[in-house]
DNA sequence: TGAATAGTGTCTTTTAGACAATATCTA
DNA sequence: TAGATATTGTCTAAAAGACACTATTCA
């Protein structure tokens, strides 16, 4: 039997400036030192149960992000992706909110916008294109967009962060009915000062429960 | 670096007896030789291109079938799953017509209902489970089960096919009005005879530049 | 008080479902 | 022609969207 290379590589996902980024990062080795890519590393079977488990190492390790929303996206295989010969890489893809690349404050994290095409070694811009696709695509009728968010945010934010994703406008009654038809969040009692000469909105956040699994809706927002 | 087991797993799901079932097999080898599980098989990077050729190769071998509706269903990995030791399994499901399954006429494979619990070796009952969620799942909302029926089909047989998925019964004329609206099947001049005394129904065929692409629906059926 | 955004009430439009009438076959 | 199932028309109910009104804040 052959040695196959065995990696997970992660798509970590954020909202900066209305935009969807991905996090990048100068590679440490050949093949493609010094070029900006995915993070990534090999499985390594004496440290790791499973590949989620690599994932969220290798996630740690060079970026400094602890416990992110996290979940497979798909595995890219063959003999073609990878100079160094037949590889196989489990994707995951993250989100976090802007605020917690921040504090990790990993200085060689790079955040590019997903919205222009991506120049990345390996299949890697096949791959951020696949998770964009997927993130897109479970917005459209779950609770998913919330971990773009921090631990509390409002409504009037949370329909911005929706429409950044969806690329459209979308109906502020109906946004809100079905937000809490999800009965996904709980308010907080207290209120958002950052806003200005306004009426200050309800603040909300993920109801712990939910924190690690997604709230679906019948129909889509 | 440690070397890992790569391999393929297959759910071949088919419809028979108006119930989902999954195509098992006999092992050839220790460990659980002799033991019913899903067809599988180690990737072999000298003739595999990538892992879903790997996939195409198993079932072609072990089954006797050539070109199903095959996605990616997710990769199971760990150093629990299977005692040779840590090893990674990337999963594809096939959906095939009974007819399909029965020219293969492979005289291992057994179909079992996924409706009962299934006693399988590895972790191939959450893999079966994962596919049977996500084949239900995404059947709310595409023309995926028209991959359980023949080249050729009328409406009333793939009500019947997407209500045994779903598990309920649909409204007919939102389901006519619901796949009308996809517009992918043709219909096809000539009409179903083995029906009986009544009116026959037309029958349809995917379109075919849709053969190996899903249309999706807004919002669902 | 006026400007700005949050939150709500309600009417209209769109979509889904119920029901029944018509169509077409066999025995 | 009776009986069975396919197909279609149309009315009703539910969901989504448009729009405007009230609420609350700051300058």
């Amino acid at each position: 039997m052959n040695e196959l290379i065995c990696t997970v590589d992660l798509v970590l996902l954020t909202l900066k400036d209305d935009g969807l980024k991905v996090a990048l990062l100068k590679r440490d080795h050949d093949p493609f030192k010094g070029v900006l890519s995915l993070p990534g590393g090999y499985i390594h079977a004496d440290e790791d149960a499973d590949a989620r488990d690599a994932a969220l190492r290798v996630l740690r390790v060079k970026t400094g992000i602890e416990s992110p929303y996290l979940e497979q996206l798909a595995t890219f295989s063959g003999s073609a992706r990878d100079p160094r010969g037949w590889s196989i890489s489990v994707a995951y893809y993250a989100l976090v909110s802007a605020d917690v690349i921040e504090r990790a404050s990993h200085p060689d994290v790079q955040l590019l916008s997903v919205d222009r095409p991506l120049n990345l070694p390996f299949d890697h811009r096949q791959i951020v294109e696949t998770a964009v696709a997927r993130l897109r695509s479970i917005s459209q009728y779950s609770s998913l967009p919330c971990h773009l968010l921090g631990e509390t945010f409002t409504l009037p934010q949370l329909q911005r962060v929706y429409e950044t994703l969806m690329g459209e406008a979308l109906n502020k009654v109906s946004f809100r009915r079905k937000i809490f038809e999800m009965g996904m969040l709980e308010a907080i009692a207290g209120k958002f000062g950052a806003s200005g000469a306004h009426r200050p909105a309800q603040l909300y956040r993920l109801k712990p429960e939910l924190r690690e699994r997604l709230t679906l809706l019948q129909r889509g927002l």
